[in-house]
DNA sequence: ATAAAAAGAATGATCGTTCATTCTTTATAG
DNA sequence: CTATAAAGAATGAACGATCATTCTTTTTAT
């Protein structure tokens, strides 16, 4: 769909230069169409943003559900796996734009309904099939740990950003250690 | 000094719009100056966004010092008050600031080294000061520990930033519980 | 021939930066 | 002390480039 592809130029430009120093010239460049042709599709720049921040949060929410159905297998090792699926997080070609969506979020209340719904939703799931195997009591502040995995997985992005040629494993690691410390 | 001034505007611009969306004249504007003055003193607006990051670089690494020397006069409540130190992390008015230096670092490498700067600065006064008294031993997986204490600091911004109606002494609370766990 | 798809020129605004100019202060000379 | 010269601070108009968006034209397909 022409759709698609104004979206996968979009994203390649907001990496490279950020939303708004990205131009609608050189999304239009990238997707092998002109300017005017791509506001048939979206009614403006903001437009694009904002499909682009859903479009990412459904890659997520697809992860977490596919996480939540293989809950029913349940065993042992299932919190080892679904800690495994993080790395979609600190994906070094994905984590630059989930910051740039993040900042964006700070200022754009539209952006920000998006990421609070990811959160929400990460939370849910979290609370709804994690926590039940982790077999914590309910007294011991379950809330503060979900937030802390939460905050977790989005200072992964953060570190992988900054520094390029850190180690992803390494991060990773750090990840799988400070959940595994938290649910158990 | 006029250079305070022109920062100080230029924060208010940056947080207000990002770094690329604001424009010089409104930083002028904000820093009651005429463009043309603002640049006897700054040789290019990217100038004045790494001279802002290192600016807040060196706000934390006041925090971090001080937090430092405090640990001579250590206790078993010194960990504790460390952590409340990181209330600098979720102020609201700082935190989306942090995070579009954060997503700039992904892509202009003169804000990237000023990160990678502050990040490495926190974890070696974390090895220095803050493991010995946590009484942690060699074996246990240190460096991840430290990792995952950066990455919780770096997601306490994001989380506030997202949601701005967010209780902060919530967010400090989880990041409370996911630091004592892990230094213990 | 008609209608939809696509292109790209045109528009007006704004961008970062420069520069000729004016104002304000300081230094020098009588 | 006063008048003049020099220096530095500050201005805002002007520049070329580029921005997001609109509009007219051309292409394509039925």
């Amino acid at each position: 769909m022409r759709k698609e592809q104004v979206l996968n130029a979009a994203e390649q430009c907001f990496r490279a230069e950020g939303f708004h120093a990205a131009s609608m010239s050189r999304i239009a460049a990238g997707a092998k169409m002109s300017v005017g042709h791509i506001y048939q599709y979206f009614e403006s720049k903001e437009a694009i943003i904002i499909a682009l921040c859903e479009r990412r949060f459904s890659e997520f929410e697809k992860l977490l559900t596919a996480a939540d159905q293989g809950m029913h297998a349940a065993s042992a090792s299932f919190v080892e796996a679904w800690i495994s699926q993080f790395a979609w997080w600190i994906d070094p070609v994905r984590a630059p734009l989930t910051l740039e969506i993040m900042a964006e979020a700070g200022r754009n209340p539209k952006v920000a309904a998006v990421v609070m719904g990811i959160d929400r939703h990460f939370r849910d799931i979290m609370r709804h099939s994690v926590v039940p195997l982790a077999k914590l009591r309910p007294e011991e502040q379950i809330e503060e740990r979900l937030e802390a995995i939460i905050m977790l997985a989005h200072g992964m992005t953060s570190r992988i950003t900054a520094d390029p040629n850190a180690n992803p494993d390494r991060i990773i690691a750090a990840f799988r250690l400070a959940v595994q410390t938290l649910l158990t």
